[in-house]
DNA sequence: TTCTTATTTAAGCAAACGCTTAAATAAGAA
DNA sequence: TTCTTATTTAAGCGTTTGCTTAAATAAGAA
């Protein structure tokens, strides 16, 4: 640290505020910028966009419609798992993965603009 | 990639579908990930938070509020300044940064439900 | 000019990422 | 049981991240 500006019009006020605002709101801007750094990779992303889509997709569709490796699309969604973005559900052998009913609402407007972009006019 | 799957329950109308949907958001999808991916980091969500608050902050006062050395703090927002999240205007020898209007109304939602915790019936 | 302040930049480095390959589980079919 | 499919896991590896330190700019004050 030692950080401290010795800048004459430095508001000491609106400083001061800050810091209090953010000691406040630091735990729920942490918990925010987690499943942000989540959604943040254009792989995942799209995996999100996808079960948004469809209800439901196993890992093996995923990988097919994303043209990748099974093995990296599952350790995706098992980040995807951990963060509480999605859930597994197993039936047979294979494992369906969909939006956590919690976070779909938080999910959901991150991919807003896309969708709008999509509209016949956009584009 | 021979990633292909042989299950009989493929439903290949379905893999279809969202492999065109995908291919028209594609675009989309990347450059909202490039900016999650900007605000999916503790130290930078924090700044935009701050910067949502106060209308201009100069490097120091960030450096000041979050407790960490300039240089740091200086690095972020150059990448948030690529990124077109912030921008810069230079006072003197200290550089105040905004955030974009242009991007402010991306940004805002992804403070929503940190400011809503922050009302007084919660947290 | 020299001195101080504000900011940026470059270099280095440990940690985290994301992919590949190969092996390990799990579950149904023969 | 053995064989095939679906998924996960472990190990390895090159790339990216984010910080620290130190040096380089930029601009005002003495």
């Amino acid at each position: 640290m030692a950080t401290s500006c010795i800048r004459v019009f430095a508001d000491a006020a609106h400083i001061e505020h800050s810091k209090q605002r953010l000691a406040a709101a630091a735990p729920g801007l942490e918990a925010v910028a987690a499943v942000l750094a989540l959604a943040g990779n254009d792989v995942r992303l799209k995996m999100l966009y996808l079960l948004l889509d469809q209800q439901q997709l196993c890992v093996c569709d995923l990988a097919d419609v994303l043209q990748m490796n099974v093995s990296a699309i599952s350790q995706h969604l098992r980040k995807l798992k951990d963060g509480g973005v999605v859930q597994a559900r197993k039936v047979g052998q294979t494992v369906f993965y969909t939006l956590t009913p919690a976070l779909r609402p938080v999910i959901e407007p991150l991919l807003g603009s896309v969708s709008t972009s999509l509209t016949p006019a956009a584009v």
